[in-house]
DNA sequence: CGACACCTTGAAGAGGTTCAAGAAATGTGG
DNA sequence: CCACATTTCTTGAACCTCTTCAAGGTGTCG
C-alpha cells in the first residue's frame, strides 16, 4: 500500500510487461511462457550487451513462471534442486534451519535477484525460500543454464558473477555479524535495503519493510526486542521516522556515520 | 612440527609428488609446470570420473605454481582478479577489511581448497588471502577455466559446485555468528577443523591450530580473551587438552552436544 | 638471551537478552 | 462491517554473556 507512491513509474521496479509484448504473447495462465528479451528486469538478472542471436538463445533459459503466495515457500531445505529462480515481483527471505531448532535468515531478496544457488553443490536445497509477499519468479532449469552457458560466453560469465556476488555479499554479512554492534547492524541493514530499492526505481529515503522485527533480528543476529529498541532510538535521535513497517530515512549521513564508527572505538 | 606424527602416510595430505611423476616432469624452479592428472590432491580440487582425454585437457587449467611464505599475501583487497588458486600445501586465512579499520576473518583454507572466488564479480579481489604457514598454490587463470569448462562439462559443473559449496559454507558461518553463544561457536569451529583435517588423512582427535586466538576470535565474532577463556573452560570440563596451538579432543560427543544445545534453551 | 608476539586470567562494566505486560495492527468469521 | 482472535510491535526491569582493561606468564625467533 505504501509502495505505489514510492515507486517511480517506468522504472525497472515497474514489473508488468509493456502493452506491446503482452499483445504478442500467449496469455495461458497455466504455463506462461515468457521471453527474457522483452523483460524490463533483464538488466538486473541477465547479462547485458548480447548480440541479437544470443538474446534469442537466452529466452530458452526460462522454462515457466511460477507464482508464490505470501507465506508460501518457493523451495525448502532438503528438496531436490532443479532450477534457479529469478524474482520478477515480490520479496523473499531465505533461511537455514537446524534440527535442534536454530534458525537464521541468510538474506532478503527482491525483484531481479536470483535465488537457489545453495542447491547446486549437493543437488538438494539447504535452505528455505519463503515469499514475504505475493511473488512471481522465472523458473530457470539449471541443466539448461549450464547447456546454454557453454554456448553463450556472456551467460557463462554472468552465472559466475552472480555466484561470486553472493559470496561477496555474504562476506559483508559476516563482517556485520562478527564485528558490529546493534545500532551499526541496523543502520547498515537500512542503508543496504534502501540502496537496493533505489536501484529499482524506488525512493532512496522511504521504504516499507516486508519482514517482521523478528526476521530482521534473525538476519542481524539480534533479538526482536533489540531491533525494536534500536528503531526507537533512531527515531528519538531524529534519524528516521517509523510507523510500523513504514520507514522514512531523514538523515542518511547519520546512518552512514553509525556504520563507519569503528574508528572511534 | 606437530603435523608429521598426525598425518597418515600415503594419504591426500601427503602433498609431495610421487617419484615417477617427478622423474618425467621438468624441474625448472622458476616456472614449475605441473599436471593435475598426476596430483594426489586432484580428488579434492578437481572433478572426478573424467574420461582420459578430458583429464589431459584439465592439465591445461593450471598455469604455474606459486609459493607463498608464511605471513605473505596471495592476493589483496583491491588487486585485479585473474586467477583462482588451488591450495597444494599450507594454510590460509581470508579476511575482509573496511576503511574504518574493521576486520573480519571470513575463512580458513587448507590443502585442496579453492580461493579467489570473491574476485570474479568485479574483476577485483575484495578480501586478503594470507598464508598462515609456508604454502604453495596452483594458479588457475580464470579465463582459461571458463574456456575449458565450455568444453568439459564435468569441469563446468565442478566450478559451479565449488562456488555453491562456498555459499552454503557461509550460510553455516552466518548461523554460527547469528545464533550461537561463545562455547557453541568454538565447539563448532573445532569440529569443523578436525573434520576437514580428517578428510585429508590427519587425526580426527588431534590438531595444530595454524592461527592465533585473535584470528579465531575474528572468525567467530569473539574477542581473543573470550576464545582463550572458552578453551580453558573446555579443558576444565575434560573435553579437550590444549597446549598452545596444539589441541587434542578427548570428548567429540561433548563438543557435538554443545553445538546442538539449542533445544534446551 | 633479550625482545616481541602470543596467551591466560581476573575484575569491572557495557550491551544485548530474557521475561513480562500492554498497545497497535491485521486477519477472520459471522 | 464489526467483533474477536491473533500476530506484531513497543517498552520496562532484571539478568547474563561477552567485552574491556590490566597484568603477568609463556613461547619463539633473530
Amino acid at each position: 500500500m505504501f509502495e505505489s507512491p514510492i515507486a517511480m513509474p517506468g522504472s525497472a521496479a515497474d514489473c508488468s510487461d509493456n502493452a506491446f509484448s503482452q499483445g504478442v504473447r500467449r496469455m495461458n495462465p497455466q504455463t506462461i511462457k515468457v521471453a527474457c528479451s522483452n523483460c524490463n528486469l533483464r538488466e538486473l538478472c541477465m547479462p547485458m550487451g548480447l548480440k541479437p542471436e544470443e538474446l534469442d538463445r537466452i529466452d530458452e533459459v526460462v522454462a515457466v513462471r511460477r507464482k508464490v503466495k505470501r507465506g508460501a515457500t518457493l523451495f525448502r531445505n532438503g528438496e531436490t534442486f532443479t532450477s534457479l529462480y529469478a524474482i520478477r515481483t515480490g520479496f523473499f527471505k531465505t533461511c537455514v534451519t537446524t534440527e535442534d531448532g536454530r534458525d537464521q535468515v541468510t538474506g532478503f531478496q527482491m525483484a531481479g535477484e536470483i535465488i537457489g544457488l545453495d542447491g547446486i553443490v549437493n543437488d538438494h536445497h539447504t535452505c528455505d525460500a519463503v515469499a514475504l509477499e505475493d511473488a512471481e519468479v522465472c523458473v530457470m532449469p539449471f541443466d539448461r543454464i549450464e547447456e546454454l552457458s557453454r554456448e553463450v560466453n556472456a551467460l557463462q560469465h554472468h552465472v559466475h558473477k552472480i555466484m561470486s556476488r553472493e559470496i561477496v555479499r555474504e562476506h559483508g554479512v559476516m563482517l556485520l555479524l562478527g564485528s558490529m554492534r546493534a545500532e551499526e547492524r541496523l543502520a547498515a541493514f537500512l542503508l543496504n535495503l534502501v540502496q537496493r530499492l533505489h536501484a529499482r526505481g524506488f525512493s532512496s529515503s522511504e521504504l516499507v519493510l516486508r519482514m517482521t522485527r523478528e526476521e530482521i533480528g534473525s538476519y542481524l543476529g539480534l533479538k526482536l526486542e533489540t531491533v525494536s529498541r534500536t528503531f526507537s532510538k533512531f527515531v528519538d535521535d531524529g534519524i528516521i521516522e517509523v510507523k510500523q513497517r513504514y520507514v522514512r530515512i531523514l538523515e542518511t549521513d547519520a546512518l552512514r556515520k553509525i556504520v563507519n564508527s569503528q574508528a572511534c572505538h
